[in-house]
DNA sequence: CTCCTGTCCTGCCGGC
DNA sequence: TGCCGGCAGGACAGGA
């Protein structure tokens, strides 16, 4: 599910199926998710052109040849399909949204947890969209230096690990990767953000920067609920140095067993990170 | 402003 | 085996 790195896999699998193809049908099967679904969304959406997919953040815009995107958010549990021949009755538990192409493929949004976002906008306003306006620069995207992190990390008190998960200050952190990025970079998650030194920070940096892409490069991840868009099984096997490796052996200290990987919680939220190794 | 907590929802896992 | 509590990777609203 759905951090950076997965939401990137998701979009190059979507784009490989059905960029160019036609809508046939779009079909909803509830009108709200997370939030509700525009009342013209599957006219909208029925008759047009997928033209070109785009990942910002964690959301995936699927530019329509009609001058409208429909924008997409995995939330926690969501998952894409894209399957060929299948028949109308063959519904997964918790599809939401289901279209076909005229290339054969089916799209199907899936989401148990429906904390999922489904929403279409004209694509001229897709910057001034209430969710996507205030979130902040792409981690593999040049704006992000680490001058800019320093310059951030400067007016904030709250901890470094909290901050990089704020997408306000980067785009498509999560609880996974912060913690693994955190792990990389031998920085203590409490510590307070602006007690990161230049060397720290270039570090962090660095360290975010190599995080997803190792994880975009390994196909993205998952964990308990995340499976890959064509529905084949086993095919994100991702190994996490701490996360959710409470009370393992830190992978990086000795191999004796003395120094474990700790669980905290900060802002309601788990963290995983080797207090020994990282300080 | 910044930061933290509560909340939406279902599924899964561990304990009894 | 079944029931129940706790927890889960996101991100918004609202309060301190």
């Amino acid at each position: 599910m759905p951090e950076l790195p997965e939401v990137e896999t998701v979009k190059t699998a979507i784009n490989a199926k059905v960029q160019n193809a036609k809508i046939l049908t779009s079909q909803l099967y509830r009108d709200k998710i997370r939030f509700p679904i525009p009342s013209n969304f599957t006219a909208l959406t029925s008759q047009n052109t997928l033209k070109t997919i785009e990942r910002r953040s964690k959301y995936i815009l699927l530019h329509l040849d009609n001058a409208h995107t429909i924008i997409l958010h995995l939330g926690m549990s969501g998952r894409i399909y894209i399957e060929q021949n299948k028949k109308d009755t063959d519904r997964h538990k918790h599809d939401h949204w289901v279209c076909t192409f005229d290339n054969g493929y089916t799209l199907s949004f899936n989401d148990p947890r429906r904390f999922g976002i489904l929403d279409i906008t004209p694509t001229d306003n897709i910057k001034n969209h209430p969710l996507l306006k205030n979130i902040g620069p792409e981690p593999l995207g040049s704006y992000f230096t680490a001058t800019y992190l320093y310059n951030v990390l400067q007016n904030k008190k709250a901890p470094i690990k909290t901050t990089i998960l704020d997408q306000k200050n980067i785009a498509g952190i999560g609880n996974i990767y912060a913690s693994e990025a955190l792990f990389r970079s031998n920085i203590n998650p409490q510590r307070i953000s602006n007690s990161l030194s230049k060397k720290e920070t270039t570090t962090l940096h660095k360290e975010i920067i190599e995080t997803l892409n190792d994880a975009i490069k390994a196909g993205g991840s998952t964990l308990k609920d995340f499976h890959h868009t064509d529905g084949s099984l086993g095919y994100f096997q991702h190994q996490f140095k701490v996360y959710d490796k409470e009370n393992h052996p830190c992978p990086n200290c000795t191999c004796d067993g003395t120094y474990t990987i700790k669980k905290i919680t900060q802002a309601g939220r788990s963290t995983y990170f080797c207090p020994h190794k990282q300080k």
